[in-house]
DNA sequence: GTGTTTGCAAAGTGTTTGCAATTTA
DNA sequence: TAAATTGCAAACACTTTGCAAACAC
């Protein structure tokens, strides 16, 4: 209950950001148990849930600055809403348009060949792929 | 000067929309001179440049309609903003995350390989991939 | 104590909507 | 003339910001 505190708190010292009571709380939220897609209202909500006192607004500035230190990757698949994904590497994903859902696509099923060259003064940032499903036509 | 128009009603006809003066406008501003990757504030402004008066809500409508009519694809790439693409069959970009430029990644530089499974009583809606550029590191 | 972080409420941004006036067929 | 379309301004949803109070070191 208590030692799983000092694996996160080394993680936020890592990367400069102190171990406030609300960053712990998310980061534990975040990243205990497994790769998790995530909206900045959706972790907000995890977290009344899980009895503790965060604003929006802190929730937001808590996962850029997670962003920024490469503790989460941004996804980009919804106009309307923003994704943080707990998995860092470049990976791809399925989105479930209609209910909102983004979930990784399963290691093997897709795979990119060949790469792209990156025009004169730009250099690759990350590169995934998206497929988006609906449901089944009838 | 007057012939172009004929083809841009036949293509609007053929969806079932209206020829107004507005959708004849923006088709022409849209689909002639090949591909064009278009946010809904360019093509307001552009059609103000071109002498057209169209009120942004009747150019969000267009886009829209376009996109529901599949003269147009959505292009999800950037979180404050909805791009639009005038080429429509699943292809590859580039998205220039400094300066907001969304571009076609040439023919034959990146493929995708196998094809991903889609989820039972789903279907595959659509697969791309983005390759988010920055500025190259000094 | 000093600089960082938080929370609130207000402001901001791109997008959508309601509805009367206009246009198309 | 009937139905579709347009334009305006207000409404929206998500996100960001300014600043005083609270907190970490």
């Amino acid at each position: 209950m208590n030692r799983p505190y000092s694996r996160i708190i080394e993680k936020l010292r890592a990367v400069g950001l102190r171990p406030t009571r609300q960053r712990l709380a998310l980061a534990k939220l975040l990243f205990e148990g497994g790769g998790r897609h995530i909206t900045a209202e959706m972790l907000h909500s995890d977290a009344r849930v899980a009895g503790i006192r965060v604003s929006l607004a802190t929730v937001y500035n808590t996962l850029h600055q997670f962003t920024a230190s490469n503790l989460l990757r941004e996804i980009v698949v919804d106009a309307s809403r923003s994704y943080f994904d707990t998995t860092i590497h470049d990976h791809h994903h399925f989105f479930f348009e209609d209910s909102g859902v983004l979930e990784d696509i399963p290691d093997g099923q897709l795979a990119l060949s060949g790469s792209p060259i990156a025009p004169p003064g730009t250099k690759i940032k990350s590169m995934n792929v998206v497929v988006r499903l609906t449901r089944e036509a009838a």
